[in-house]
DNA sequence: TAGATTGTTAATCGATTAACAATC
DNA sequence: TAGATTGTTAATCGATTAACAATC
């Protein structure tokens, strides 16, 4: 897996396509796939779909294109998916309670190892399987288990509190679901967000721009 | 609102970055901010938010800055926020209902016109004010109140044909949760994708590249 | 006025696309 | 072998950064 000096975040953000169609193609019965069929079926070029791949190693065969099996799992084990990830949930209110049921966590080599909430009725209880405990426990659960990233799903008003309480217990990772900046002054934690209301205002946008009026 | 030429992806993603800095420095009393403070607090470069702020005309003012309310409104204007848009949410399932319940679309100056579900139990009550229909119905409330996004929050394996359905009762916009790529034939339909493990999945990467023995 | 900061033009940097020899 | 398709180098395109005159 030798690698052709840092790869950029443009062709990261794409390797999760590529994987998917990879399972997609997979569940299909195909075993293997050219770049060209890839750019076409992703809406790429096929250059671009060469230039991706090759960033990580050679993994297709001339003539032939790649193998659909090999390049799933070879772009798995460049994200890092071959290992399991331990998961906490910061907020078991109505989202993290929603990821927690419904993300299948752990078909995807995720473990979620704790939840953390302040509401007394789920302290001490279990969500699907997993333990809920009070913020106040993060330091203690991550101690014993350590925890690799932390899901924020708590309302705006805490968002930073708790980015902070994250932060200072050394966890490396924060998956924001909040549609806060966190803006965290050291940079020794990786934050990864996901900003619903970016993300609809983003399309608010383009339809706008597509009404014919306008 | 003078445009200068199609406005870049990238740019636009960053429109509501500045809009959610506005709000916050006008909830602080803030009513002016130079480029360079904002690039600073949004980690970018000074003259990225001028080249940005200009697509869209001239908003600033020489030796002060940008006028804190001033500027989220003519954004919000760009990016259409400034219209009320109807939105009808496809699977009132858990993440659905959480979406429903939890996003304030209405104080973002959407206003969620209906909810779609094959569940008999949910059909014909109304969840947090908003009716549940039979996906059949459809076409007929969209004929009734037009739907100018549909949220797209079924389960994977129906989302494909849901997204046609969507497609072919000629709503302009799929606002798409599901972790499945639509690929739909025609170029009607605006599609935006929230991916969950792809958010994941990029976050797991820098994760391990951050690993001392990596 | 003097200092600060914009809007804009030019320079740089990086990402995408095109082209093609290598080769399965 | 002939056809297909990769990996890679070079060309193009676009986005970011730097610089500075205009001006509040």
């Amino acid at each position: 897996m030798k690698r052709k000096g840092p790869t950029s975040a443009n062709t990261i953000s794409r390797l999760p396509k590529y994987i998917r169609l990879m399972e997609e193609l997979e569940a299909q019965g195909f075993d293997h796939i050219s770049s060209g069929s890839i750019a076409r079926i992703l809406g790429m070029t096929a250059s671009q779909v060469r230039q991706d791949l090759t960033q990580f190693g050679s993994y297709g065969a001339q003539g032939y294109g790649y193998n659909v099996e090999g390049l799933k799992s070879n772009l798995k084990r460049v994200m890092g998916l071959h290992r399991q990830h331990n998961v906490a949930i910061m907020g078991a209110g109505s989202i993290g309670k929603t990821l927690l049921c419904h993300m299948r966590f752990q078909e995807n080599n995720y473990h979620v190892v704790a939840a953390f909430d302040t509401n007394e009725e789920l302290i001490g209880k279990s969500l699907n399987g997993t333990p809920v405990y009070h913020p106040c426990q993060l330091d203690a659960v991550h101690a014993i288990t350590p925890i690799d990233i932390c899901v924020l799903s708590v309302s705006a008003e805490h968002a930073k509190m708790c980015a902070r309480q994250i932060e200072k217990a050394e966890i490396p990772a924060i998956w924001n679901l909040t549609n806060v900046d966190l803006a965290l002054k050291g940079n020794t934690v990786i934050v990864e967000n996901m900003h619903f209301l970016d993300s609809l205002f983003g399309l608010t946008y383009y339809l706008e721009e597509s009404r014919p009026g306008v």
